[in-house]
Parts: structure tokens; C-alpha cells; sequence
RNA sequence: GCCGCAGUAGCUCAGGGGUAGAGCGCAUCAUUGGUAAUGAUGAGGUCGGGAGUUCGAAUCUCCCCUGUGGCACCA
């Protein structure tokens, strides 16, 4: 006999070799036909295995947050099954779940289109009506690969190959299908609720190494009823109407344009956003002991060759030969023999240029350099988006030459910085990672322990929660990431901090210590938004366009309700421009609805409507948006400048 | 760069081997209206580019470009 106990402490006796569905039916008859899986000692575990020891057990139904899970696990079987038996030829290889659904990955010549879909889908409902008990069986190693090689299935071969030999080994079958997989399952086919729906085919890497074959990757979402999954369908829908690239269109901030792919056309509403941001760090690194530099955008190969970048990225960098083209229109333009010289693809190497000119002092460290530096980098056409990835971007860029033994205070001193900037800025959703030694690097071992341990320690002082992320560091030291997330769940890296021994060795930047001998500074890179576009576009996104009235580019839109009053409405939009906010006018001849409506969808945050009344008693009615009319405020002139002057003023600005 | 999808008016999109469509926007006129679309009229596109099939191509085929969703990459 054995005993389990229960959720609520209950504890009951059971003949050894009972299953999870011998135990629920135990219970009730309703838990017999609910239960999808049980879970034994904290180990989700098939309905029908065998129990053969004591423990602690949970029966799990589709309420549960894990069932949930092994549904989606099993679409992607049923998805296999169902592309197996329609496309013959195809082989199988993995198919996890993901946030929200599951992907399966597939090796077929041919491959497949989007039009394929209903088909599939209608397969897939064929298979769970079939409704095939789902069975788990346990194989030897050389049974199983004999298995799949004999299938064809040379993929699966691999896999089992590569498993730890501690692993065992289990294929599951439901029909005539049959899969490798570590499961749990459900109990059959015919438990996945039809609320599942495929969304999007993709390329996708064989083990996610490009040298290798490109798989076939099939995205589902499923979900427990037919409801949740149009409210989920629904919710994504919504997610695409706070797309930046969207809502740069309806605010006219900036566009984009085949003859400067990749490269933003800011207007001027996007550019005024740009500048209320780079003020701001402009004014928060000045005030935390930095001094602003500019440096070249055209630089000589050499410097690349120094630090090493020639030799990994060249092939993304812009190259520039200095060299006067040909002046006629016969012949090439160029030819080739001039000198090489490169748009800066990161702004360092002109750094240390300035760290070196003239002889620095132990007494200047830490001597931070900062530059709103713009740089240009030929990324690889698939991966341009939007503001997100572009050729050229904008840092807000520092460098930190200081000593080894002002490393730990720097990092704290900075990661203090950027969690006050990003609070300022109303972004609370911040992934820390750091980035550990590369296969590839520069340094000895002994350099990155010390350097490893430095970050990891400020991280903790810092009192951050942090995941790591290892061999992800640069080649020449360890970096700090900070990830934010955009309308629809992409992570993308913003901030960055990393640590440098080698660049200042490559370009001999040194310093006079106290012992008059020449030292090395460490270098450190680090940038708070990381690139202003990026970061403008996930402001938008955040904010789905309704900025805060520091950063929203037009602020107060003053509408007349008549054209009598054009004239008072110039003079209320004047003074408020006087008194520093951002104002615009709209006298144009249209109902006071539609200028409502339309300023309103274009995400303007105040607008001042002025009539008769506003005229004979000098007042203005402030509207903000999302409040709507019922909550708009009347007051004079001179409340309202107040009022909006105190919301316009930048948060690192308040109270001085 | 690789795989899928898309490209028709400024925007959103319909259409589809035989004279290019709608709504919004834009222009003009009328209207002066108190809080999310006033009405009328008009202009605007050789349907991303190139080649091919055809009596005839925006439509079919191929190549290229760009965008887009992923994958790979991201100093």
C-alpha cells in the first residue's frame, strides 16, 4: 500500500500500482472525467502512470495554470500529427510551448504557405474527435534512435543522441503517431478543448544555428474555451494599435522612406520629443558629474583595426574611402585605392582619442565623458523595425575612465541614475541581465573574474533583481543590460553598461598614478536609453501616444468655438506660449466636435476650447485628454499657465 | 542574410485578363456650429520596379526592391 496526501492534508491509502485516474475516480465521478494530470512530489506526471510510492499528489484540472500549458503541449502534437499525415515526407523535430500558445518545428523540401492552414486546423479537429488515448512509453537509447532512423525521422535520431545518457528515455504515441517527448501528456486527444487557433508561419533555424537547415515553424495560440481565446485574439488586436510605427503616422513624429531605408525622417512633433528627452539626460548626467563631448562621424580605418571591431564587424559597418570621386559620368565614381575610412558605428575609440590628448592625472579619475553620439551600423535587412532597429541611431553615450578600484562605486553610482531617469520617464518594467564572458574574448580569466564579480556585486548593493545571461558578454568585458518590452511582448535591449580593460590597452590611453608612473584606466561604456530612437519608439508604445505633458511635442491645442473669437484664442495661445508651453491653434472652420474629435485621436493633451462666454470673462476651458468633457475646467488665463506649466515642467525639474 | 506574407490615391483598404474603386484626408464653396465626424462640389493613382506569357497584364509567370511576422545577428 501506499499513502497520498492531498492539498488540504487529507491523507489516503492506495494499492501500490494505482494511477492518477484510479485515484480521482476515487474521489468523484465529475474529478474522473476533469482530471487532465496529476501532480506527484511537485512533478506533473501522465493520469494513467503508475504511482508506486507515496507522496504528496495534486490532481490538476483545465482550471489549472499547468494544465493550461499541457494543452498547448499537445497542440503541437496534434499540429504534428495533423501536418504529418497531410504532407507526407515531412519530418518532425521540436515543438515547445510558448507565453500564450506553442510553435512546432518542421523539415519538409517544399515547405508550406499560410494557405495551408485550414486545412491543417480542420485536421486537427479531425484528431481530436478521434479522441486516441495518449500512452507513454519508456525505450532504450538504441531502440529509440533505431526507431526514428528507421521512420526517417533523422532529426528526432539526433535529438536522442544528443541527450544526457542520465535522461530517460519516453515516446509517446496517440493512434499511429508517435513522438519523442518528455511529456506529460494528457490522458487523450479528444481532452484539448477546440480553442486553438494557428497564426503565423516562420523560418526558423535547425537548433537556432544559422549554418544550419531552415525548419518550417508553424505558431498556435490555444486556449482553454472559445472565449478566452477571441478575448486573447481581441487583446492582440488592441496591442497593434499602440505599434509606435502606427501612431508615429496618426501624430506625425517621423516616417521612414525607401531611399533612406533604415533611417528615420524625424518631423517635427517626433523631434520634439526627442528633444524634451535628450534634454532631460543632458540635464541628469551634467548634474551627476559628467562633462559633454562631440566627436567626428567619419573616422580612419585604424582606429576599428585597434580595438578590434574591423576584424568582427566590418562587414556591418559603413566604409567610406577618402578619396575625391571622378568628376564625369564615364567610369566609376570611385576607385577603390583611396584610403579607408568609417562612419563611427560606436562613438569609443573617438573617446579615448580625447581621454589621450594632453596628459591625464590619477586627480582626473573618474573622468566621465558623455555625447549624444550618432551612429551608423549596416544591420542586416531582416532585422530592421521600425524606430527599434535602424542604420542610424543616436546614443546617449558616456565613457567612464576611471581607476580598478573605482569600478564598484561608478556602477552603483550609475545604475542609481538610470532607475531614477527611468522612474522620471514612467518605465517600471526593467529586465536587469548581466552578460558574462564570450567563447571568444579578449582578457585573461583572472580580468573577467574581477570584472564578473564587480557588476554582480553593484547589481546587489543596488538591491536589483537581475538574471544572467552566460557567455552573452562583448569580447572585451561583461555588460549590464536593461530590457524593456514593447507593445507586444518583444524584449528589447535599451540601457547598457559594460566594462572595459582592453580598449584603453588597444588604444594605450594611460594615466599618471600617484607613484608618477603610467597606468591604465578601466573603461566604462555605458548608456542610459541606449538609443534614442529604440527608446522614443518604446516611450510610445508605453504611453500608447497619450505622452505626459513633459514630453508630449504639442501640448495645449487652443480651439475657438466661433470664428469671433480667433482673435481672443490667438491672444490666450500666446500667452500660454509666453510662459513657455507648447502651443498650436486650430482657427480653422469647422464645428467644434470635429476639432475635438480630430485633436483628440491625434493625442493632444490639453485642449483649451474658448467661446463668448471664455472671451467676455477672460477664461479658457481646459479638456485633457482621455477625461473627457464632463470633466473639463474652466478658469482665467493666468490659472491656466500655472496649472499647465507646473504639469509641463520635467520631472527632474519639480520643486526647484 | 534565411523562411512565410504583403505592396492599388496622402492614410485605411476593396477589386481583379478588356475604360481603376470606396471611406477618411486634401482643395473650393456654403455653413459660425459649446465639447469625439456639417453639407455640396472637385482634384488626386500608367495598381512597388523590371522582364516574360497574351490580341490585350494592375490581374498570370519569373527576377529584383521595400515593408511585415518570425529565425539568425546586434560592438
Amino acid at each position: 500500500m501506499i499513502e497520498l496526501v492531498f492539498p488540504d492534508g487529507h491523507r489516503r491509502r492506495y494499492a501500490k500500482g494505482c494511477t492518477g485516474a484510479d485515484v480521482a475516480a476515487d474521489i468523484s465521478p465529475s474529478l474522473a472525467k476533469a482530471a487532465l494530470v496529476v501532480e506527484l512530489d511537485g512533478e506533473l506526471r501522465d493520469l494513467n502512470r503508475v504511482i508506486e510510492v507515496s507522496g504528496a499528489i495534486r490532481i490538476l484540472t483545465i482550471r489549472d495554470e499547468e494544465a493550461l500549458e499541457l494543452i498547448r503541449h499537445d497542440c503541437a502534437h496534434v499540429l504534428a500529427e495533423a501536418v504529418q499525415e497531410l504532407f507526407p515526407g515531412t519530418q518532425v523535430t521540436i515543438g515547445p510551448t510558448i507565453t500564450h500558445g506553442f510553435y512546432y518545428d518542421f523539415a519538409r523540401e517544399d515547405g508550406f504557405s499560410t494557405d495551408d492552414f485550414a486545412a491543417i486546423e480542420k485536421r486537427m479537429v479531425e484528431i481530436i474527435d478521434r479522441d486516441q488515448p495518449i500512452t507513454r512509453e519508456v525505450w532504450s537509447r538504441d531502440d529509440a534512435i533505431a526507431l526514428f532512423t528507421k521512420m526517417g525521422e533523422t532529426f528526432k535520431a539526433e535529438l536522442i543522441r544528443d541527450l544526457p545518457e542520465t535522461e530517460e528515455i519516453t515516446l509517446y504515441r496517440q493512434g499511429n503517431w508517435v513522438d519523442l517527448c518528455k511529456g506529460p501528456h494528457l490522458p487523450s486527444t479528444g481532452k484539448i478543448p477546440k480553442a486553438f487557433t494557428l497564426q503565423k508561419l516562420a523560418g526558423a533555424y535547425w537548433r537556432g544555428n544559422s549554418n544550419n537547415e531552415m525548419l518550417h515553424r508553424m505558431y498556435g495560440t490555444a486556449w482553454r474555451n472559445p472565449k478566452e481565446l477571441r478575448l486573447h485574439l481581441h487583446q492582440l488586436e488592441e496591442a497593434e494599435k499602440r505599434d509606435h510605427r502606427k501612431l508615429g503616422r496618426d501624430m506625425k513624429l517621423f516616417h521612414a522612406q525607401d531611399e533612406a531605408q533604415g533611417s528615420i525622417f524625424w518631423h517635427a512633433n517626433g523631434y520634439q520629443i526627442w528633444l524634451a528627452v535628450e534634454n532631460y539626460i543632458r540635464r541628469r548626467t551634467n548634474e551627476d558629474g559628467y562633462r559633454e563631448v562631440k566627436t567626428p562621424q567619419l573616422l580612419d580605418k585604424k582606429f576599428w583595426e585597434l580595438s578590434g571591431h574591423w576584424e568582427k564587424f566590418r562587414d556591418s559597418m559603413f566604409v567610406v574611402p577618402d578619396e575625391v570621386p571622378a568628376a564625369g559620368d564615364e567610369g566609376p565614381v570611385l576607385s577603390g585605392d583611396g584610403p579607408l575610412m568609417a562612419l563611427k558605428p560606436m562613438n569609443c575609440p573617438a573617446h579615448v582619442q580625447i581621454f589621450k590628448h594632453g596628459q591625464k592625472s590619477y586627480r582626473d579619475l573618474p573622468l566621465r565623458m558623455a555625447e549624444f553620439g550618432c551612429c551608423h551600423r549596416n544591420e542586416p535587412h531582416g532585422a530592421l523595425h521600425g524606430l527599434m532597429r535602424v542604420r542610424q541611431f543616436t546614443q546617449d553615450d558616456a565613457h567612464i575612465f576611471c581607476t580598478d578600484e573605482q569600478v564598484l562605486d561608478e556602477t552603483i553610482r550609475f545604475l542609481k541614475l538610470f532607475a531614477s531617469a527611468y522612474d522620471d520617464m514612467g518605465l517600471t518594467q526593467i529586465k536587469y541581465r548581466l552578460a558574462t564572458r564570450p567563447v571568444i574574448r579578449a582578457g585573461s580569466d583572472e580580468v573577467w573574474d574581477r570584472a564578473e564579480t564587480a557588476l554582480a556585486e553593484a547589481l546587489n548593493k543596488a538591491g536589483l533583481e537581475y538574471e544572467l545571461a552566460p557567455g552573452e558578454g562583448a569580447f572585451y568585458g561583461p555588460k549590464l543590460e536593461f530590457h524593456l518590452t514593447d507593445a507586444i511582448g518583444r524584449s528589447w535591449q535599451c540601457g547598457t553598461y559594460q566594462l572595459d580593460y582592453v580598449l584603453p590597452e588597444r588604444l594605450d590611453a594611460s594615466y599618471i598614478g600617484p607613484d608618477g608612473d603610467k597606468h591604465r584606466p578601466v573603461m566604462l561604456h555605458r548608456a542610459i536609453l541606449g538609443s534614442m530612437e529604440r527608446f522614443i519608439g518604446i516611450l510610445i508604445e508605453h504611453y500608447a501616444g497619450n505622452l505626459p505633458l513633459w514630453l508630449a511635442p504639442i501640448q495645449v491645442m487652443v480651439t475657438p468655438i466661433t470664428s469671433d473669437v480667433d482673435e481672443y484664442a490667438q491672444q490666450v495661445a500666446d500667452a500660454l506660449a509666453a510662459a513657455g508651453l507648447r502651443v498650436e491653434t486650430d482657427l480653422r472652420n469647422e464645428k467644434i466636435n470635429y476639432k475635438i474629435r480630430e485633436h483628440s485621436l491625434s493625442k493632444i493633451p490639453v485642449i483649451a476650447v474658448v467661446g463668448r462666454t471664455e472671451l467676455e470673462d477672460g477664461s479658457v476651458a481646459l479638456r485633457f485628454l482621455g477625461a473627457g468633457a464632463r470633466h473639463q475646467v474652466m478658469m482665467s488665463v493666468n490659472e491656466a499657465i500655472t496649472r499647465l506649466c507646473e504639469d509641463a515642467t520635467p520631472p527632474d525639474q519639480r520643486g526647484k
